[in-house]
RNA sequence: CGCGGGAUGGAGCAGCUUGGUAGCUCGUCGGGCUCAUAACCCGAAGGUCGUAGGUUCAAAUCCUUCUCCCGCAACCA
């Protein structure tokens, strides 16, 4: 039986299209998935849209629309994007899904009944014109942070969910647990700042606005957008509070929970509690991941400076995007975009190095050898680190998939590739070529050199699948094997072009 | 003193846990090769590892001071 792997993104909110910064994590957590099916794993990956709240029904409004008109349309064009972005996933949710909002109802029963939801005050700084509560931390001067006018202390009837009682409990958790939060620094940030100040009860309802699960037992308040979003990693898969499905016991508890690092304070502490209080175990990791920036900052409207997936996948390629965001963001710190970096990114490792090199070695087997070649094994001492490379590749690969770390897997493959080049000007196959006699060698060089290429190929799959596909076919082999294969007959396709070369202005 | 992370050749990063010739990619300069998408391969120049002090035979690596940058600091999501 394989084993499982429950990998989830951040449902992203409708409010917008997203920018190719917002499209960064489901790439990321696409590139983990596949990772995880060529390891074997029975993976289940699931992302959606999260589509209540205040701000969704402004926007509506603005629009001149209802909100589910609204959020119909964008959770329409997020979907999209994921699929402009080749990304596998299992299942797109909707937090507008029937099923989920009645069993985010259930849920807020249950909690409710047990004791953890209760009602109260919610006491706070109002703007009245503005008709928004404000934190002491974010006046400006003391005044509304939008229109400066004064605020007033003021009281609303509101259901609290009682975050204090699994206070110790949590600490508890995150210590036992190392991997739990990461980046580890994020970690810090959660106990430091929030955990061990002493956690407040958290304000689960509204009354303000309509768009979103009403509380059934009392309709003027609607359930709290984080409740409902959250929820939805148990709701989808099979959860309810009158007896989950098989389905959700194969799957629960999720391995990785994926999101923006701006939501981590929701993922590792309220979402951990509500599952607390639904006696659920916890997710194993939730991994913070940073984001994609621009040279002048993050990316917003009011600067101008917002790039799309689909315009960058239309002018380069949806590959070339898909190793920008793999290759160039770090574990733990943004990453910045710039059309010269991608561009030097695919002319210098995809185009030059990548390209070239199945390019080159193709057509070698078909100008030497029509096409044909075996493994004749003619060996020579300049062949064993190629192989040895080959054959590590794997290894190194499942120690940095593991942490997460991306970036660095990619460039283990890309280690191998700029070794193979490197092969090719060590054995001179064009001077082998030159003497019959040299004829078995150069065909066993071709042969190392195919090899090399395909287990680089199966591995680049999780983030180019579709480099990764075209160079199967033109390799004209499904051989998935892990390491050296001594034992192939490759018939080639004909050589193609795998990415077109940028021509840059100087 | 709110908490945390960082400062390494022109650029971007690794190394710091377990002190001991400072490594990678790009860029620059020189050379080689011609199978290939003017691609590939080799070599060179370039760093007092933010600052000041300490521990040590020895510090980018451990300890302390200071400077600068960044993240977080709860009910918008």
């Amino acid at each position: 039986m394989k084993e499982k792997y429950y990998i989830t993104t951040a449902i992203a909110y409708t409010s917008a299209k997203p920018h190719i910064g917002n499209t960064y994590e489901i790439v990321l957590a696409d590139s983990i998935a596949r990772y995880k099916r060529l390891m074997g794993f029975d993976v289940y990956f699931q992302t959606g849209t999260d589509e209540h709240g205040e701000k969704i029904e402004l926007k509506a409004k603005e629009a001149g629309v209802t909100p589910k008109e609204y959020v119909d349309k964008v959770s329409k064009e997020i979907k999209n994007i994921w699929d402009i972005m080749n990304t596998s996933y299992d299942k797109f949710v909707r937090t507008t899904d029937e099923n989920h909002e009645k069993i985010v109802q259930k849920i807020f029963k249950k909690m409710y009944d047990k004791g953890d939801i209760y009602l109260g005050e919610y006491k706070g700084l109002y703007c009245t014109p503005c008709e928004s509560f404000w934190t002491e931390s974010q006046l400006v001067q003391g005044k509304c942070p939008d229109c400066g006018r004064e605020v007033q202390e003021k009281k609303e009837e509101a259901y609290f969910f009682k975050l204090s009682k699994y206070q110790d409990k949590l600490i508890e958790y995150i210590e036992n647990h190392p991997e739990f939060i990461q980046p580890e620094s994020r970690k810090n940030e959660m106990i430091n700042n929030f955990i061990k100040l002493g956690l407040q009860d958290l304000c689960v309802s509204r009354t303000s606005f309509d768009w979103g699960i009403p509380v059934d037992f009392d309709k003027k308040h609607v359930v709290y957008v984080w409740l409902d979003a959250l929820t939805n990693y148990i709701t989808n898969i099979g959860y309810d509070p009158d007896g989950s499905s098989e389905e959700f016991n194969s799957w629960w508890p999720a391995d990785l929970h994926l999101i923006g690092k701006d939501i981590i304070r929701f993922h590792t502490i309220y979402w951990p509690c509500f599952l607390m209080s639904l006696d659920l175990p916890l997710p194993k990791q939730v991994f913070g991941h940073p984001w994609l920036i621009m040279a002048d900052g993050k990316m917003s409207k009011s600067k101008g400076n917002v790039i799309y997936a689909d315009d960058l996948v239309n002018e380069y390629g949806v590959d070339a995007v898909r190793y920008y965001l793999l290759h160039e963001i770090p574990f733990a710190s943004d990453g910045i975009f710039t059309k010269e970096l991608l561009e030097e990114r695919i002319n210098g490792d995809l185009v030059n190095i990548l390209g070239n090199l199945v390019n080159r070695t193709i057509s070698m087997a078909k100008k030497y050898f029509n096409s044909h070649i075996e493994n004749k094994s003619i060996k020579d001492n300049v062949d064993e680190e190629l192989l040895t490379l080959v054959n590590e590749l794997s290894s190194k690969l499942e120690e940095k998939m593991n942490n997460l770390e991306i970036g660095a897997s990619i460039d283990c493959i890309f280690e191998v590739l700029r070794r193979s080049n490197k092969y090719i000007d060590e054995t001179t196959p064009w001077i082998l070529a030159k003497e019959e006699s040299k004829k078995d060698r150069l065909e066993t060089v071709l042969y190392n050199l195919l090899e090399a290429i395909r287990v680089c190929a199966v591995f680049l799959y999780p983030y180019l699948p579709t480099t990764s596909e075209n160079i199967m076919k033109q390799l004209n082999t499904k051989d998935e094997i892990f390491v050296f294969n001594e034992n192939t007959i490759y018939d080639l396709n004909e050589p193609e072009i795998l990415f077109q070369r940028i021509e840059i202005e100087k």
